[in-house]
RNA sequence: GACCUCUUAGCUCAGCUGGUUAGAGCAUCUCACUUUUAAUGAGAGGGUCCUGGGUUCGAGUCCCAGAGGGGUCACCA
């Protein structure tokens, strides 16, 4: 499937041949001078007027070429513009070589090409532009997917392979518009975000992704080592214990798109990095970033569809203010008939098995109701909706209910059936907040291996005094899924993580020759399959000798058949 | 990590109960064509049927193992 520098398909091989004819022309296929357009295509289109005198770059998308004169489709950042290539406007002179050659003939789909000329609108009432001089400015020694548009939009022969529209996005984003289109909506969000924080005076700030302590919440982390300090290090799963630290240093709002990395299961709404916008606001609650949460997002929404509504998996999904808030309490109590308050942990757990729910004796209290929740619950909540009030056990940095002493100040948003923000009320109570951290250490002495690390620097930060703060983190791979209408989050990162791609290194021809092969045949035994001298000793002289001759019929060879004692002399040198 | 499923030309895909030299459309090459737009007409070339074993007179097709992808589940956000 992957073919290695030396089997070039025959299209490679025409281009390439091509790159010779362009030179031997005194053409530079890969020029290093700056090409400057005077307009992008969607720039021309809006501002068209007939006799405009215009220069474009891009890439030569498709020729229909009719004798003396051809059409073809340039496709630049913005998109595509028709260009129109006449013979004798291209050529006025005698040498007609630049159309009957350059473009005809050694030009491809994907060359890169800048134009120059003058505007007009064809018969069909098609907005081109008549080229008077044409510069290359890059070769294309690859073919690209031949996908074809027709008139009623509809896509013939997509490129649509997930696997190698990840592997090479470069292929991806040149032949599917709709995938350029979901990263601009991302760079959209993440902009009117910054915008918006900005605009409040709250501070972006970078804080380390290497920690001695992977904490801030719940995850596996991925594990590296210093050398010059000799001590492991951890990849971030959160930032949140640095943005804290900085409210403590008296910043009033501080916000940072984080990626974090988290050595976990991988699948449509999880990679193993990924981005978490944390901020942080002193002398806030969780009601005010409820508050804050709902108009930022309704405002996202608007800057990305012009509207608060968007279409995803078929459903209408309303993002304009206020959403719902269900506690978590009533959103159980509705969906499993539990009620929660105040039972133990012995009650959860049979009341989890009465529902069909899995449970372990690692599960505390509130990792028994987190179940309950994400396996009963979490799916029902379609539209955006706060579920507000979790219990204790399972927010080991959220301040407790002001009125409800087993539940914390917290919220999830969720859309369509999946987490999108969690915030709190933060804990600024260095001596509970100790507490809680040691309640988390003895989870992990059952066999929670997810449980919290201390950060002694952390609650050190606390006890010189944090104001009260409300802190949320927002999924920003997620939120683009929500607003993209995609169900995968690898259609929302430019390079998702795969398997790396094997790539076979090539004959190592070389090898070969010192084996004593004539360099008549090494190129041959190597596309035989004996491309080292590896792969030659672990074959025999006879059945080699068999397998080249037959070689050599089946490809028409005009060289001699090889005897068995040339063919051992290659082999006495192996052994 | 478990189960299901897919992998055939540059791209998208056919290929029946195992049986001539593995097919189609687009792309490519040759020729024709001065306003086309999935351009058109005529002709040609292009294949590690994912890899390695096995069954068989014979394997793209059946069996086993492996690689990679997708889906479902588990873990998680």
């Amino acid at each position: 499937m992957y073919l290695c520098a030396m089997q070039l398909s025959e299209q490679e091989r025409i281009r390439r041949d091509s790159l010779v004819e362009l030179r031997k022309l005194g053409i530079e296929p890969y020029p290093a001078a700056a090409f400057n357009a005077t307009h992008r295509s969607t720039e021309l289109a809006a501002s068209f007027k007939d006799g405009m005198e215009v220069t474009l770059a891009g890439r030569l998308m498709s020729r229909r070429i009719m004798g003396k004169a051809s059409f073809a489709e340039m496709q630049d950042s913005e998109g595509t513009f028709q260009l129109y290539l006449n013979r004798d406007e291209l050529c006025p002179g005698e040498d007609k070589t630049t159309y009957n050659v350059v473009f005809k003939k050694l030009l491809d789909r994907g060359d890169f090409i800048g134009v120059s000329g003058e505007t007009f609108t064809t018969q069909t009432g098609e907005q081109s532009l008549l080229v008077r001089e044409l510069t290359v400015l890059s070769k294309s020694l690859k073919p690209l997917p031949a996908v074809k548009v027709d008139d009623a939009g509809n896509t013939h022969d997509a490129f649509s392979d997930p696997e190698l529209r990840y592997r090479m996005r470069y292929v991806d984003l040149v032949v599917n518009p709709h995938v350029r289109e979901t990263f601009e909506a991302r760079s959209r969000i993440i902009r009117t975000i910054r915008e918006s924080f900005d605009q409040q005076g709250w501070l972006e700030v970078d804080t380390p992704v290497l920690q001695a302590i992977p904490g801030g919440a719940a995850a596996r982390p991925f594990k590296t080592h210093h050398n010059a300090l000799d001590i492991p290090l951890y990849l971030r799963i959160a930032n949140e214990l640095y943005l804290k630290r900085l409210i403590v240093g008296g910043f009033e709002g501080v916000y940072e798109f984080s990626r974090n990395f988290r050595n976990e299961g991988m699948d449509r709404t999880h990679n193993p990095e990924f981005t978490v916008l944390e901020l942080y606001v002193a002398y806030k609650d969780y009601h005010w970033m409820m508050e804050t949460m709902e108009n930022l997002i309704g405002d996202v929404c608007q800057s990305v569809h012009g509207k608060t509504q968007a279409t995803l998996g078929g459903q209408e999904i309303n993002f304009k203010p206020p959403y719902k808030r269900v506690t978590m309490r009533d959103a159980i109590l509705e969906h499993t008939g539990i009620d929660i308050d105040g039972k133990n942990e012995a009650e959860l757990r049979s009341a989890c098995q009465s529902v069909g729910v899995d449970t372990d004796d690692s599960m505390g209290k509130g990792k028994l109701i987190d179940e309950l929740f994400g396996e009963k619950c979490e799916h029902h909540f379609i539209q955006p909706t706060f579920i507000i009030d979790y219990p204790v056990e399972m927010s080991p940095l959220t301040k407790v209910h002001r009125d409800k002493p087993d539940y914390t100040e917290r919220f999830e948003l969720m859309i369509n059936g999946t987490e999108v923000a969690n915030a709190y009320s933060e804990l600024n109570d260095p001596i509970v907040q100790r507490e809680r951290f040691e309640e988390q250490l003895k989870l992990g002495e059952r066999g929670d291996d997810e449980a919290m690390f201390i950060d002694q620097d952390f609650l050190r930060a606390l006890e010189y005094g944090m104001p009260p703060t409300s802190g949320v983190g927002i999924g920003i791979d997620r939120l683009v899924m929500m607003l993209t209408n995609q169900t995968s989050i690898q259609e929302v990162l430019l390079f998702p993580q795969m398997r790396p791609e094997v790539f076979s290194t090539g004959p190592n021809l070389k090898a070969l020759e010192e084996l004593g092969i004539p360099s008549d045949w090494t190129e041959h035994v190597a596309a035989a399959g004996f491309d080292s001298a590896t792969a030659l000793s672990e074959t025999s002289p006879a059945g080699l000798r068999e397998k080249m001759n037959g070689y050599r019929k089946k490809n028409k060879l005009s060289l001699p058949a090889l005897s068995l004692e040339e063919v051992e002399a290659w082999f006495s040198t192996i052994h």
